[in-house]
DNA sequence: GCTATTTTTGACATTGCTTTTCATTTTCAA
DNA sequence: TTGAAAATGAAAAGCAATGTCAAAAATAGC
């Protein structure tokens, strides 16, 4: 397997797992791995996907519990988008965005806002809290919806 | 029924079905007008037992299939939580807030702020997105759990 | 390096909410 | 009033997430 991983992760992995009395076994380690190497959101499927190509004796259910385990630890965040499939997304990825809606056609566009950031890190201090990340959805009409109406189911 | 209810919406309502050469039937309009008098999020079985005082004889199915009939006409947003519930909310709701929401203990704490929300505005302006909702949750540690770590499943 | 103890794992079952189905009823336009 | 199209209720199906439990693997203590 290459080196270029997030070690910090990997070590905070570790240390969550001793913290907590708990094992740290090659195959959570494998998981871990190619999580953390991930930029963008995935889901315990697709996780599964491409840890299979790695060790085929993982299964499902342990991908599932070691992504709920990294949520527990601070390391993931987990969300749940329309298709009703939740997504797994290391707490620090390099590069974050955040979604524009259309409630008609169900587009997607993606943004990023450098300064509703830096109101984000504001509030959460004003609350005390340590911000590991965050999920901002833009809902509306998207340009061609706003004229003609399209449905998503016609 | 009193009349303290969103005629705008239920306008809008009528005006969707009539586009889509939909029928309008008593009991959709005894939901909508449930529906468009709240101001928080519901979800359908909320509604569902809301809708129940008032007409025994409307059924689960109907309200849920309400629900997405107005979403689909962009006056409701979905939103699905972590414990796996879909709530609605009306589009405009009178007050919205956001969700600062602790990783390890699952604590919520709501805010507003006036500065994101115009950011937010902008961000639309940019993309041609006529913003309907927007759904805004902030993740870390809340200030108990940023110390002695705190677990939701012990 | 062993062994005992505790945690992890895999396969499958179960759960719980959402969505669809279909026969029946209601709406609406002519 | 009447017929075609849509809405409805009840129940079933769908589906992702989660729980179960026996077997396997990982540590700690020797």
């Amino acid at each position: 397997m290459k080196s270029n991983v997030k070690n910090s992760e990997l070590k905070s992995v570790r240390r969550y797992l001793y913290e907590k009395g708990l094992k740290h076994s090659l195959k959570r380690h494998t998981i871990a791995e190619l999580f953390f190497r991930e930029d963008k959101h995935l889901s315990i499927e697709e996780l599964y996907d491409k840890v299979k190509k790695i060790d085929p004796d993982i299964s499902f259910s342990t991908v599932y519990r070691a992504l709920r385990l990294f949520e527990r630890a601070g390391l993931a965040v987990s969300r749940r988008f329309i298709d009703g499939i939740t997504k797994f997304e290391p707490v620090h990825p390099k590069e974050h965005h955040d979604h524009l809606i259309c409630v008609r056609c169900g587009k997607i566009i993606e943004f990023k806002s450098k300064k509703i950031e830096d109101l984000q890190k504001e509030i959460a201090r004003a609350y005390k809290f340590e911000l590991l990340n965050h999920r901002l959805e833009l809902y509306g009409y998207c340009n061609k919806c706003r004229r003609g109406p399209v449905n998503r189911k016609p």
